[in-house]
DNA sequence: TTACCTATCTGGACTAGACCAGCGCTATTT
DNA sequence: AAATAGCGCTGGTCTAGTCCAGATAGGTAA
């Protein structure tokens, strides 16, 4: 009869998410440093990261890139029925939104973009990239992708703003039908560089669609979001 | 002007990820061994490792247990809105199915399976906790559970079936409206062990909760998918 | 033929270090 | 007071191994 005896990953996460439940590393706060902890728990910088890793694959904590180990926040609640723009989801929850526009242009379309669009070859779109916050904390890289016909001079106003409201108040255009995917991958270099993760960090990516209240394709948007940030959810009736 | 060096995981990474998508290792194939890579690179296992682990968060390659890295087969689509149930879905995309009874007993229900299903505490409830396969491959675990209310001697049927062909030849039930929760996190142990994957490996938790025609809440179901194993979309009309 | 045993191969887990680059604070300079 | 240069600390990356346990396949005995 001999006693099972946990990996010592195991015991470090299982060590930390109790900290973590129990209140005493409240959300947003800083782990100690990979040695330190490495000392604390008798084990190799290399062990003890692999328990971070997992940590962070649960969601419980992330990292910021050469900065160290932070307690994760609260997921945002991402209702597919129920959407809004991303300002007023995030207030909705009690929470701070903010945007920054990263790059914004006219540019010959590739092949992926045109397929969603439904452009012939060698179109030109306007791409916006912007980077968004919850309280702060980076945590959705978005690639939209304008169809120009239907929104001239829109790269002169100001893009940190909602583009939602800007197409309803300059355009008269609002969303009607919207086509999600969803895949569980790894953060692509462009976005793990915006939000200022390690590249390979674990995230959601979500493709959007886009049709306006007449029907037609008008854009559609590459949302990358750290895998930690958001719950999605939907109520369907009647299948 | 020095030369850009990337470093030795990202180059392992592109070269296998290059080989992947030129089909010279197909679907279902085997890697070599760790070993035999890290020779091949040049390199530690432990880098050829991190490699590994990051081909498999962009759900490029997957494990099994003790027995070697694989190349992923594509994902199976899954659609909140024209859902049926496992076999039917699979085998519409061309795939096999298969699902194996893991347990199925009446139990004393968790606060969290109180909740969902709106018992008070106390309660029991049917639990069924199954795996399923695509081509052979473990890609869900899945536990069901039933308000045992409605599903008399539920118990004493074959459960490798669809359970929503058993509600609607033995108790006359079909899914009305229904609540999906989607997560991307780690696997949990059980499902882990199911799946026969290593603990903690990435996983997309699915909650379902399930009304039947008549508006009852009949049971709740908890998905655990390898996260390279599926992409959700979804169809949302007149937001 | 069948059942079992065993050697070998695989991934899983871990040790004990090293060097580099970026962040942030401090002390100096302007 | 503001700009800057320096430096220490942090995570990021990598080396070169070891030991262990499950999976597999080949051979041996019943």
């Amino acid at each position: 009869m001999r006693e099972e005896m946990p990996r010592a990953v195991t015991t470090i996460c299982n060590a930390l998410q109790e900290q973590i439940e129990h209140g005493l590393l409240p959300p947003g706060s800083k782990l100690p440093a990979e040695r330190k902890l490495s000392e604390v728990f008798d084990t190799t910088r290399i062990t003890l990261r692999e328990a971070l890793v997992q940590l962070e694959a649960r969601g419980l904590i992330y990292r910021e890139e050469r900065r160290g180990w932070f307690i994760s926040p609260p997921r945002l609640a991402y209702d597919l029925m129920r959407r809004s723009h991303f300002h007023a989801m995030v207030q909705a929850q009690g929470r701070v939104p903010a945007t920054q526009v990263i790059s914004a242009r006219l540019q010959p379309a590739s092949a992926v973009i045109c397929g969603l669009l439904q452009l012939p070859a060698l179109s030109s779109v306007i791409q916006i990239c912007r980077a968004r916050r919850i309280d702060e904390r980076l945590v959705l890289y978005v690639e939209h992708y304008l169809n120009p016909e239907y929104f001239p001079q829109i790269l002169e106003l100001d893009l940190n703003q909602s583009l939602t409201e800007l197409y309803a108040r300059h355009y008269d255009i609002r969303y009607g039908q919207v086509r999600f995917e969803m895949v569980p991958t790894a953060l692509p270099v462009e976005a793990a560089g915006a939000l200022k993760v390690s590249i390979g960090s674990p995230g959601l990516r979500i493709a959007r669609v886009n049709h306006d209240q007449r029907g037609r394709l008008i854009d559609c948007d590459l949302e990358y979001w750290r895998h930690d940030a958001i719950h999605v959810s939907a109520v369907v009736a009647d299948i």
